[in-house]
DNA sequence: TCATAAGCGAGACGGTACGTCGTGTCTTACG
DNA sequence: CGTAAGACACGACGTACCGTCTCGCTTATGA
C-alpha cells in the first residue's frame, strides 16, 4: 500500500568523510550564520584542508547548500496518523520545527541560489521534490479514505503549507507557532481541499 | 471613506542626491544580486565617493534595505474593484509583479535582516505594516459589502496571499504566473474566507 | 672635479611608508630567506595590510627586488683613497661585505629576474648602472693621475671585480675573504689594467 | 699523458628510468624556470607518479640539482689545442655556451644550495671539482710548455674564467658573447697569468 | 571681496575571507 | 613488491570587498 510509513530518504550520496565535512559546516552555520562562516573554519574544525573542501564543492555557496540539503534529507517521513488533518498537522509542525532551526541557513541558501543557477537545480531536485512527493502521498491517502476529492490535488499549490511556513520563518519577527500551524491547516488548507464537498454537502 | 483609491505612499525621506544613490543601488542589485553588489560600484556609478554613501547608511545592509524600501514604497495602492475577488486578484497580481522584479533584492534583505535586528524593525514598519493595512482595508470593505464574515479577519494569516507568493518567487524555479494568483485566490483564499458562510448556507 | 667624495646615491623613489615596508621586507629576508619570507609576515610586522603591499609591488618577487635595491642603494660611495689600488681594494671590500650580508637576497633576486623580464630592467637600471658609474669614476681618476691608460677602460669587463666576487658569494662554500679581494686586485685587476704600460715599460 | 683529450665523465649513477625523469626535469626547467616547475608536471610528463619521483629525490631541490648535474656531466673535456690561449678560449667558450643554455637551472640551483647544506657538498664535489681539475690541467700543460710560471697557479682564483662568465649569464641582460670570452682571456686572464714574466722580460 | 567651513570626489588603508596552487606524505589498486 | 593514480594536510599566494580614514577641491556663506 502506498501509504505505509516508510522513509522517503534516499541513500546519502556522500562518503563518510564528506558527510563529516557537511556536518561541521552545518554546525558552524547554525553557530555563526552564513557569512560569519568561513571555509577555513570548516576545514580547521574537520581537521581537513581547504583543498579537500574545495575539491568537493567548488564554492562556499555549494558547500552550504550541500550541508543544508544533507541536514534536511533525513526528516522527510510520511506521518501516517490516519486522518488528513492529523497528517497535515504533523507535517506542518515538523516543517515548522525544522525550518525554524535552519532559518539562517535557508536565508543563506536562497541568496546563493539566485546567483548560481546550478544551485537552483540542486535545491529543486534534492529538496523540493522530496517534499512534493511526501505531500502527494498524504493527499492520495486522504483521497483513498474518501476525505477529499482527488481532483483537488494539483501541481500548482502543493507547497502552500510548507511554503507559507517558510515565508513566516524567513520573514523576521513573524515566527510561526504551533497555533499558526493549526490555524493554517484548519482554516486554510482543509477548507481549500474540501471546498467542493462542502458545496455539494 | 476608507476604501477610496488613494496612494498610501508617504513622502520620501530622502534628498534628491540620496534618492539617486538608492536608485543606483537598486539597479545594481537587480543586475548582480546582493553579494556581487559592491559599495564601490554604487559609488562609482553614481559618481560619488564611498564616504558619501557611508555617511548616509552605515553599512551595505542598511543601504540595500533603504533601496528596497524606496523601491517598493510607491506601489501600495488599494485596488477598489468593487468585489472581494477582484480586489484580491488585483492585489495578488500587483504583489506578484513587484516581487518578481525585486526577487534578488528580497532575498538579500531577508538575509540581512536576520543579522541586524535593527533592520527587522525597519522592514516591519516600513514594509509589512503597509501591506497589512492594505489587506485589512480590502477585507473590511468586503465585510461591509456582506461578502465575508468579519470574524474571519485574523492577525494570524493576513499575509497568506503575499507571503506564499513571495515564497514562490524567492524559491528558485517556482516563479508564479497570473494563473497561480488566480488559483490561489479562487481555491484557497476565498474558500478560507467564506468557510463559515458555506457551512451555514 | 670629478673625483670628489660624493654620494652617488639618488634620492629614494619611495615614500616613508614604502620605505618602511621595504625595510621590514629586508629584515625578514635576512632572517628567513626568500621563500620562507611571506607577504603576510611583511604586512603583519609593518602593521599593514596585504593589499597595501600588493598595491605597490604586484608580486612577492617585485617586493623583494625593491627591498634589495633599496638595501644596496645607500652604499654606493666613491672611496677616494688617492691611488687606484686603494680605491679598488676599498671598492672590492665594500662589495664583498655587502654582498655577503645579502647573499640569500641576491640569489633570490637572480631567480626571480629570470621569470619576470620587468625585474631585469629594474635590476639593470637601479643596481648595475650605479655600480658601473662608480667604477668608471675610479678608473677615470686613475687615468687622470696617470696610473692607467684611459684606453683600457671598456664597457665589456667593467664589472669583473664585483661580478667575480658576487659569483664567489653566491656559489656555496666559496665565500671570499679580504685576502681574496687583495689577490684579485693585485694579481688580476691591476695587471689587466696596466698590461699596456708594462709592455711599454 | 695528462693532457690527452679524454672524457672526464664518470659513469652515470642513474638507472634508465631515473635518467628519463631527470631529462624531463631538465626540459621543464628550461621551459618554465625553477618555481614554475612543479613536481606534478615532471611526474605527469614522464607518465610517472609523484611517489616515484620522491622515492629517488627527497625534495624538489634535490631533484633539480640532480638534473642539473646530469645535464652538465658530459661536457667536461680537456680542449688540448696546443697553446694556453687556445685552451682558455675553448674552455671559456664551452662554458659560455653550456651555461647560457642552463641559465635558469643555474639560478635555481644557487638558490636551493643556499638552503640545504647537503646540496652544497653535492654541487661542490660533482660540479666544481671537475672544473677545477680541468683548469689545473690546462694550466699545468701551459707551465710544461713554458708559457707561464707554475707559481701563478693558485687555489684562490682558479675559477675566475668560469666564475665571471657565470656571473654574466646569471645577471640578466648581461649575456656574454664570444667576444666577451676573447677579451676576458686576452685582456684579463693571460695578463694575470703572465704578469711576472712581463715584469722580468 | 575674500575667508572660513562644510560637503564632496578620490582613493589609500587595515582587516579578513576567498579560491587556487604547490609540496611532500600517504593510501589504494593494479600488474 | 614496485608502481600509477591521486587524495590529503599544510600553508602561501594574489584578489576582492568592507568600513574607516585622510587628502584637496569646491561651493556657500559671513565679515
Amino acid at each position: 500500500m502506498s501509504g505505509t510509513a516508510q522513509r522517503v530518504k534516499a541513500a546519502s550520496p556522500w562518503s563518510p568523510r564528506e558527510t563529516e565535512l557537511l556536518e561541521v559546516t552545518l554546525q558552524l552555520l547554525q553557530e555563526h550564520g552564513y557569512d560569519r562562516l568561513t571555509v577555513d573554519a570548516v576545514a580547521a574544525r574537520a581537521r581537513a584542508s581547504k583543498a579537500t573542501v574545495y575539491r568537493r564543492w567548488p564554492s562556499k555557496a555549494e558547500l552550504v547548500l550541500a550541508a543544508f540539503t544533507e541536514g534536511v534529507r533525513q526528516v522527510a517521513i510520511h506521518p501516517e496518523t490516519g486522518t488528513l488533518r492529523g497528517d497535515l498537522l504533523a507535517l506542518g509542525e515538523a516543517c515548522r520545527q525544522q525550518a525554524t532551526q535552519l532559518a539562517g541557513t535557508i536565508r543563506a541558501v536562497l541568496v546563493e541560489t539566485s546567483r548560481h543557477p546550478a544551485l537552483q537545480d540542486a535545491l529543486q531536485s534534492q529538496f523540493l521534490e522530496q517534499r512534493k512527493a511526501l505531500i502527494h502521498d498524504v493527499l492520495r491517502d486522504a483521497a483513498d479514505r474518501g476525505e477529499i476529492d482527488p481532483s483537488v490535488i494539483s501541481d500548482e499549490l502543493w507547497d502552500l503549507l510548507p511554503g507559507y511556513l517558510i515565508f513566516r520563518i524567513v520573514m523576521p519577527a513573524r515566527n510561526p507557532t504551533p497555533e499558526t500551524v493549526r490555524v493554517l491547516v484548519d482554516e486554510v488548507v482543509i477548507p481549500s481541499l474540501t471546498r467542493n464537498r462542502k458545496a455539494n454537502g
